[in-house]
DNA sequence: CTTGAGCTTCCAGCAACTGGAAGCCCTATA
DNA sequence: TATAGGGCTTCCAGTTGCTGGAAGCTCAAG
């Protein structure tokens, strides 16, 4: 199958899959013509690789994923491991951005907004601690 | 003022500092050894701008929010106008990311972790849809 | 036989730095 | 005075995960 009709069926742009064969993610045939040709357990690959992107996993924890996938030796605790450290990290961005968004809401609400130049967003700003 | 001491006072690594010159956002003074001299109004801009990219905004928005510092013939609808939008925009991520947050921590929350292959992780990243 | 879509490669660029190499400059000490 | 060190300079490359575009080959239809 070429490379378009992956790209639907899998739910990612040609490019993307160019350059998951660029970092070996996937490594489908070549045809005589020198097109891409790719199995149906390429575009598996393709379309987990797409889902886990979705959760937010790296690219190098979708390669360990995607090993672990195709392992059948694997623990499943080896999966969880690896889930579970990017659940704590996108915990810890949920908390940093929570708290960035609790100070800036709290100078745009400050902010009158109007044409005069007096600005309590750019005091805090430009203040010195 | 030497790029060591700003670094610290304005709690900026020099590198940062550098990069923001090469991309305009602050013109040092060169002394005649070829060191970027620093006036305290480039500090100030300087822990500005560090303040502003704990904000979250971009390089582009602190340029603006810049300009209007030194505008004074701005009108703080224009400040409220970049804060808000950047406010959304952390609100969307948030959202984002806490809908990704809920998935995995079931998927988490499901899997055994323990010595055998079976797991609802690699399940749920193979699946079709 | 030509047209157009689809495929190929390669190079560049995005954001916002960060690391490292090679080489001045300045000060202090032996 | 020589030298060792630390700080400063520039420039180039790399990070993450793609994305856009140019130049050129291939294939199917008309």
């Amino acid at each position: 199958m070429n490379i378009g009709e992956v790209s639907e069926r899998a739910g990612l742009p040609a490019k993307t899959i160019r350059y998951y064969e660029d970092i070996g993610l996937v490594r489908p045939l070549r045809s005589d013509n020198g097109y891409r040709a790719f199995r149906d357990s390429d575009i598996h690959k393709l379309a987990f690789l797409g889902r886990a992107r979705t959760f937010g996993f790296s690219i190098e924890d979708c390669r360990t994923l995607l090993d672990l996938y195709e392992d059948e030796t694997r623990e499943s605790a080896q999966v969880k491991a690896v889930a579970q450290e990017h659940l704590a990290a996108v915990d810890e961005k949920i908390a940093q951005l929570k708290s960035m968004r609790e100070t800036l809401a709290h100078l745009v609400d400050a902010c009158q907004g109007d044409h005069r130049p007096d600005c309590p967003i750019l005091k805090d700003l430009a203040k010195d601690p």
